[in-house]
This record gives C-alpha cells, sequence and structure tokens, in this order.
DNA sequence: CAGAGGATCCTCTTGTTCAG
DNA sequence: CTGAACAAGAGGATCCTCTG
C-alpha cells in the first residue's frame, strides 16, 4: 500500500492521488513506466517523479524514518503491508488527560506476540529502550494522545518510526466512535473482568493502587493488557479492508 | 499569442472528536 | 473535565487547456 502513495508529493492531493489510481497507475513503478498525464508543468512534473524515485529508493533501503517524516499522520497506516509484520503496539494508562498536570503509571507494548508492561516507580524508565528499535508503532488515538503524552514525560525521547493510528483507517471504513465501541461492532472479545472497565476508571485503579490495594494494580494491569492486544487484530483488520477498498476497486468498465 | 475558464494546489478558520 | 489533529469550507494562487 505504501508502493500506491502519491499524496506525499508535492502537488499531488488526494484528488490527484485518485484519479491516478483510476487510471490503473496503481503503484510506483506504474508511475515511473508510463509517465501519466498530470495537470501541472515541466518543472512540478519534475518534482514529483523525483518524490516517486527516492520514494522507491529509501523503501528499497528499508528507510521506515523516511516515511515517517514525510506522510501525514492520516496516512502513515498504509506501511503497515511493509513494517506491521515488526510492528510494537501501545497503550498507555495516565492519571488523567493533562500531560502538565497528570503523569504516565502504566505503559503496555506488545510486538506482536507478548505484551510486556512498564510501571511507574518499577521499571518505567526501560520503556524507551524497548521501544527504540522497532520501525513501526500502532495505537489507536496515539495521535492526539498517548504519543504526545510520552513526549511530555520524556523531552529528550525521539518517535522516529512509523506511527499507524488505528483511528484514522478504521473511521475511514466507518467504524465511527471509540475503541470499545469498536471492539463491540467488530466482535473483538474482552475478559469478564475488564468488560466494563473504562478510562477513566483506570485512573481511579491507579489511585486506590497508591493507597495500599494490590488487586486494583492487577486489575489495572490486566485492563491494559487487554487494551493493547485488542489492536493487534484491529490492525489486520483495518489494513486488509482499506487496502482492499481502496485498490480493489476497479476502473469504470469502458463501453 | 492572449485571455477565459477550470482544476486543484496551499493556507487559514471553525467545529468535532477521542484519549485517561 | 484538556489538547491536538482531522474534516469541511472559503479564499488566493498557479498553471493547464481551449479558442480565436
Amino acid at each position: 500500500m505504501i508502493r500506491s502513495t502519491f499524496v506525499h508529493a508535492p502537488w499531488v492531493g488526494y484528488p490527484t492521488e485518485s484519479r491516478l489510481w483510476r487510471e490503473g497507475v496503481r503503484t510506483w513503478d506504474d508511475f515511473l513506466e508510463r509517465n501519466p498525464r498530470l495537470r501541472v508543468g515541466t518543472d512540478r512534473r519534475r518534482a514529483i517523479q523525483q518524490e516517486v524515485e527516492r520514494s522507491r529508493s529509501r523503501l528499497k533501503a528499508g528507510d521506515y524514518r523516511y516515511f515517517a517524516r514525510r506522510l501525514k499522520p492520516r496516512d502513515q497506516w498504509r506501511a503497515i503491508g511493509e513494517w506491521g509484520d515488526r510492528a510494537m503496539f501501545l497503550d498507555i494508562e495516565t492519571t488523567g488527560l493533562r500531560r502538565n498536570r497528570h503523569h504516565v503509571t502504566v505503559i503496555g507494548l506488545n510486538d506482536g506476540k507478548r505484551t510486556r508492561q512498564f510501571i511507574e516507580g518499577v521499571d518505567l524508565d526501560e520503556f524507551p529502550a524497548a521501544i527504540s528499535k522497532a520501525p513501526m508503532v500502532v495505537t489507536f488515538n496515539g495521535s492526539r494522545f498517548d504519543l504526545p503524552f510520552l513526549q511530555g514525560w520524556w523531552p529528550q525521547l525521539r518517535f522516529e518510526q512509523i506511527h499507524a493510528d488505528l483511528l484514522y483507517p478504521l473511521h475511514a471504513l466507518g467504524l465511527s466512535g471509540g475503541l470499545k465501541e469498536i471492539e463491540t461492532t467488530l466482535g473483538v472479545e474482552r475478559t469478564e473482568e475488564t468488560r466494563n472497565i473504562r478510562g477513566y476508571d483506570a485512573v481511579k485503579l491507579w489511585r486506590r493502587f497508591e493507597r495500599g490495594d494490590e488487586d486494583a494494580l492487577d486489575l489495572l494491569l490486566e485492563y491494559n493488557r487487554q487494551d493493547v492486544e485488542n489492536l493487534v487484530p484491529l490492525m489486520h483488520h483495518a489494513y486488509r479492508n482499506l487496502r482492499a477498498r481502496i485498490l480493489g476497486a476497479r476502473p469504470p468498465a469502458t463501453g
């Protein structure tokens, strides 16, 4: 899907990209071979072509940082096909919504197979090293919450990986609402104990733990584990369906 | 060649939506 | 309960295509 992306080139917006797809220009290779008609002059065409060539070579070199910088947050999910199998799924719990006033309590990180959890006062500082080698981070609404919050917590931390925020592709598929609502729609299950817990309850569970209730921490960790592990099937659903919708669509029949 | 009309880029503003 | 990014829409700019 990243090989079909043109909107990161200058003077290419979503209408132009859609037109290219409709005309059968589905990949960078198609573009360079067929040199399709564009409603731009020679200078701009040259700039677009250079971006396509550069993208092709950056992908061949495995340079995920290039695409992390180049693609808008809402388009980064398109790289799931290339880096999704080495992605880290991420979800955080905090003491509230304001990153100046509140702080991180738990970070859940799943590598596609196993979940590791970092706890404030125990091993939270090991998180930056654990995420640093991943080419891709997957979240739900992480563009607006998780990543900025972590950035405020560790000002020196730089997220250089591609960030697939599943909120945008899922909404594009018509699945609106928050994570829990979308899970219900898609039939993604939760365990009995965590089924009725929501975001603000995580705040209260941490407070209970601070007052000495160890069971509250266990429940908070179980809730966080569910949140982060449910991102895995959501990612596959989002990518498979949106890719099919965009590239599987046949051009209009002639005649 | 010059001018009109059309397409679509970029930028700015406003309202909505999620996260704990 | 806050803050950030998107969507949608308007305005300005650029550059293509079509005519005569």
